[in-house]
DNA sequence: ACGTGTGAACACATTCACAGCT
DNA sequence: AGCTGTGAATGTGTTCACACGT
């Protein structure tokens, strides 16, 4: 379930302060959502509660995160390192836990060679070789949006089948492969709709006062 | 609907291959979704297919951008210019269509007065002061996690209620407010829960394999 | 003939409400 | 007494399949 990952968080964020045990409804308000969901999502994993207690931090913490897999780690290639590509292999947050940034690559033979994060990019040409030699699981592409569909056949094809897709383009790959995207001019464009629809709101309701004062 | 932008890229890049006509099956494909699903997403929008023959592009792409709010322009300001912060000032795609980056705030003094995209970082006690005078309606959030809540509040207090939030925490916000959150690891985590199903399921395939032969 | 628009069937997720364990 | 785990009710989103307009 695509909620696990926030809830291990918000537990991770009460082990960090010592808390021991937590309740359905508190752990549930930590994570935004409600509490009976957060149960139905916890039973799924097999029942780790204790009725009229709650739940033990430490040993939901580590059920969640084998659920997850992060018991084991697992080795990304990033492939276009422009500013977002620099941002992702400098972002701490991945190496902290079950993730390790495994290889840099990039078309440009101007970035090959530079260091990013304590590691040498280098050209694409190597991704088959970088996969195989690392152990590459996860692939993130962080190319231009035509550059985008070419990475994706290459990871694939070299056995790479969990995609992290940032380019702007519907990724076509076979069945069984696991692409992930994430967009940021649709989630403004969103954001757009939902304030547009509240100013329409507004209007509707400023016209409406404005007939019934008439 | 959250399909909605994508539907709008596929058609702009049939209008930019100079396609006048297209049936919900080809746009469908194009977006990565079924037909069904795509036609009656429109037909939320209203009737602006013919039957028989399908949608005007250029149409739709106008009645689509409407609908999202695209034909007037918002402008965003970003708080925290770390390296996700300056890669988001630096993405040219916000500016194309709808968006204008009206503001870079930093709580760091050594990152006041810098200039990122042909704009001055500003002290993010300016927040409040840039909101009003820019008319900032959708604010972006990429500080560090400890950070992220403090600024979400001030951005809703002075009259923001749109925000896209990359901190890895839940904002606590007042109903009316829109907060939409980008993860990087998590959804890192959700790629790596499904690659170990499949690696489990290879492993029980496998071992399944392996009684058989024996 | 072709492809949209849509009722009806279906699948899935959420919420309610409470029995049952501690 | 308190809180989990879960059947039952509800809501939401998806898919099917076809009547209807062009």
């Amino acid at each position: 379930m695509a909620r696990l990952p926030i809830y291990l968080r918000a537990l991770q964020a009460l082990q960090d302060r010592g808390i021991l045990t937590v309740s359905s409804e508190h752990l549930a308000s930590a994570a935004g959502v409600n509490s009976a969901k957060l149960r139905k999502d916890l039973s799924h994993l097999g029942s780790y509660g204790t009725r009229g207690v709650g739940y033990e931090v430490e040993y939901l913490v580590y059920q969640i995160s084998r659920e997850l897999g992060l018991t084991q780690d697992w080795a990304v290639a990033i492939v276009g390192i422009g500013n977002l590509g620099r941002a992702l292999a400098n972002y701490g947050g991945f190496g902290t836990r079950g993730f390790r940034i495994a290889a840099l690559l990039d078309a440009d033979p101007a970035m090959v060679g530079q260091s990013v994060a304590s590691l040498d990019v280098r050209h694409i040409d190597n991704l088959e070789a970088v996969v195989r030699s690392e152990g590459v699981s996860i692939g993130v592409i962080t190319t231009p949006a035509a550059a985008a569909q070419g990475v994706a056949t290459r990871f694939v094809e070299a056995g790479v089948a969990s995609i992290l897709n940032f380019a702007p383009v519907v990724l076509n790959v076979p069945d069984g492969v696991d692409v992930r995207k994430v967009d940021l001019s649709i989630e403004l464009q969103i954001l757009a709709f939902h304030a547009q629809r509240r100013a329409d709101g507004d209007g509707r309701n400023a016209e409406r006062a404005g007939l019934e004062l008439t």
